[in-house]
DNA sequence: TGTTGTATGTTGTATGATGAATCTACTAAA
DNA sequence: TTTAGTAGATTCATCATACAACATACAACA
């Protein structure tokens, strides 16, 4: 214990978060090597001066990451692989605009090559997802709605008719990222509909080149549609 | 508390662990709605019988994955926007074979469209480390190591020039899973010196293509270059 | 030699108490 | 009535302690 109040760290934000940041930054410097054990509950308490309790939140933490690995009796070790650290869009290092960006060039890097795989492998059902999802996406825009949600719908389903799960998976995980981004909710109640009708011409281009299985088309609609929307959120705001 | 040894809920892996999974469901199924408040931790204690240590411990868990945030004095409320939820490649609902190929067809969909973006981008500088990780690789094989690690350097080096950080680590992300499943390791001996002699060759493709600023031609290469990798790695072990 | 018991150290869980931040309701003043 | 302020209740954060479950090493024994 350093002092009665508590804190040889700071204590602004939660002590178990503190501690787990200076845990993880030593683990990556190699302070500790994969494998390698961490000093025991009880040493740690000692070192960082507080209780056990907050040793154990940044153990928690530690452990989620998929960094460390706990074993009742023995201890706590270094993961030998670190391939279950997930994976994180931390904006910290950007300004909004370049993480959005930077976020949206990702996203467009998956999709165009993600249509092109799915203009080999669909099936007569992804077809048949992919075109309710434009309906859907239609019926909102006629309702007056932005139709946002369900044009990521329609992302989706071409991206499920890859037959990978992961991808998939990757696209609802970028998902988030991408949505509030689009500057339609920016733009000029005049132009919407041109604009949603133009959305809607692009998307049928997709879905017309994967019907036929031309991955070439798909691609190059997918790129011009997201180039598209890249570019309209990034510069031309309430044009 | 349900009984003397405590259990309403198995035990057999840590009891915080299966409370947070409990409470993870029953947010995705929609039973805690976004912004909505948690049960408090003592109404927790009491649903599911356990100490609020382990409570707290699972709430920990479900913070660290972005699904709640936690309010001294408040309670403990569902994040509105789910965005900051880490992404993985869990394996648990695929067998090893299809986890790996998943993974590298992720990895392909992904390096593809990288490669394209640094033949536009790339600088001198960038030219320069991608033949050094080259050199390194072929140092490596010259010393009778299978190279691996400077393979992956080599594939960084062309996410690198893509000036796009996210990529850079989405690509860093993918890579445990899967340099372990190259499969150099198993190969005959005999052939393995042509094998990597190929790897070079196909890898000077595309840094000549990026070079050039030729995006085609370095997506080509980039595309056949891991598509081989893919196909020897699925199906033709030890030939 | 091979097995069993025991001691010790580690993490997992339970419990009670205190502190800090927040909310609610009530009171007092304008 | 409206506003500001205060007191109390609620809730999470942290501390401290104790015991249970498990792993390991080593001594005791057959």
């Amino acid at each position: 214990m350093v002092d009665s109040k508590g804190l040889a760290l700071g204590m602004r934000p939660k002590l178990g978060e503190r501690v787990a940041d200076q845990l993880r930054e030593r683990i990556q410097k190699g302070d500790f090597a994969p494998g390698a054990q961490l000093p025991t509950e009880s040493a740690l308490v000692e070192q960082f001066g507080v209780s056990r309790t907050v040793i154990r939140e940044a153990i928690s933490s530690l452990r989620v990451d998929g960094l460390v690995k706990a074993h009742q009796g023995r201890g706590v070790f270094v993961c030998e692989d670190i391939s279950q650290q997930p994976f994180r869009l931390c904006s910290k290092h950007l300004n909004e605009k370049d993480h959005i960006e930077q976020a949206m060039e990702l996203r467009m890097c998956m999709e165009v090559s993600n249509v092109e795989l799915a203009a080999s492998r669909r099936t007569e059902a992804d077809i048949k997802d992919m075109y309710a999802a434009l309906d859907k996406q239609h019926a909102a825009h006629l309702a007056g709605e932005l139709g946002q949600i369900e044009d990521f719908q329609f992302h989706l389903a071409v991206a499920a008719a890859t037959k990978n799960s992961y991808i998939a998976d990757f696209l609802r995980f970028l998902g988030p990222f991408i949505i509030p981004a689009n500057a339609m909710q920016h733009m000029d109640q005049q132009k919407l509909p041109a604009y949603q009708e133009s959305l809607r011409q692009e998307h049928l281009v997709i879905v017309e080149a994967i019907k036929e299985g031309n991955a070439n088309a798909a691609g190059d609609g997918m790129r011009a549609h997201l180039r598209r929307g890249l570019q309209i959120n990034s510069g031309e705001r309430n044009v």
